[in-house]
DNA sequence: AGTATATTCGAACGAACGTTCGAACTAAGA
DNA sequence: TCTTAGTTCGAACGTTCGTTCGAATATACT
């Protein structure tokens, strides 16, 4: 049973802090609010994780290690550009709704200057560059000779995908899109096709759809 | 002279402040390191902005209205959808350049939960929300009947234009790209041609290049 | 000159921060 | 059974947090 709980306790702190970072930033959220909620003591966070910022580290190691295994399981050199484009979305999207408050904080976090955490993001970075860089190839473009323009589609992607999460209190203040499996399904096809044929492709001309 | 250093005072508070949220967030920079910055002492933020989230409520609705005032500048009914949707990349790139730190820390800061700012940030989503209903109207799409395209492929914009600037770390490991105004034209131009007419109008063309 | 109003500062407030430490407890091996 | 190593807790550490307050200064009006 002692196995079980010392297992239980540290994935409980990691749980709930990953919560609680996505809703309210890690800035913003102390050590005792995470034990206080977890149900457990403060100390078990320095004794767990080395320290608060250790489950910082620990939820962007999780999350890029994620999304690394998404990407090889979508984006396959045999298939086509679209096909892999299109299961890179749906494969995003899946990743964040399914690891939804783990997705946030690593978007969040991102960019914010935590010097323990420059050496982890800046490999993560590279990682996602070079994943990056492996599917535009499919359309003629080579990092080495295209360097730019892959630095501005590549992130460009990535934020696509994120838009209807980073945006998630714009779209809620009212009921009348209910975000459920099929919502999820159009949102992931929408924006491949966005990015595939432009704005328009995104749907349906209004006299094709009768 | 009073007059201008009371001003000058208050200026100097918030564009300190706005420095250090957009680089290590709101949550993790105290008043003492802003007003020790800033040259100024520390309860003078209390004073001049009612207390540290007054200068965070002042960033919001400073930003949102310049915003307002670039989009209404930038999408013109009288004009095409792609003349638009290209001036509205342009001016939303300036934008983000000419007050760098003030958009940093609006991305950042718009989705986390601080309960004195809810009633503005749901106010400017919503003012948000119908500028890209004014936009998106010049294709066909009607807010009230293709509400649920119009949620994909407006926050989708705002994030794509973001882009560069929240993946700022990943792309600045190596100096093999500068980030001078002709970078800046391309990327306002890459990204409209992107939401046009897909990922591979963004890019000439190899042999079309010649 | 004298009074009122508005700024600014430094000191101090109580609260909350992240971390550490000793004691209690468990489980496993000698 | 005794020892050892690994967990967990609560108390306390010293620091920093955001805010408040009284005194000092400057400005404007009488």
């Amino acid at each position: 049973m002692n196995d079980i709980n010392q297992h239980a306790i540290k994935q409980r702190i990691f749980d709930t802090a990953v919560m609680l970072f996505a809703r309210k930033s890690y800035g913003t959220v102390g050590v005792r609010e995470i034990a206080t909620e977890a149900g457990v003591s403060i100390s078990m966070i320095s004794y767990h994780f080395g320290g608060k910022v250790g489950i910082l580290k620990a939820v962007i190691s999780k999350y890029f290690s994620l999304f690394e295994a998404m990407f090889k399981q979508a984006v396959r050199d045999n298939d086509s550009f679209e096909v892999n484009v299109r299961r890179f979305f749906k494969g995003s999207v899946d990743l964040i709704r399914r690891e939804h408050d783990l997705s946030m904080v690593w978007i969040s976090e991102m960019n914010n200057e935590i010097p323990e955490l420059t050496e982890l993001k800046a490999h993560n970075q590279r990682q996602v560059t070079n994943d990056a860089n492996r599917l535009l190839s499919q359309v003629g473009l080579d990092f080495s000779r295209d360097k730019e323009i892959i630095s501005i589609i590549g992130p460009a992607l990535i934020q696509m995908i994120f838009s209807h999460f980073m945006s998630g209190a714009m779209l809620e203040y009212d009921g009348a899109v209910e975000f459920n499996d099929a919502y999820f399904e159009r949102y992931a096809e929408t924006l491949a096709a966005m990015c595939l044929t432009g704005v328009r492709g995104a749907f349906p001309t209004k006299s094709s759809t009768n």
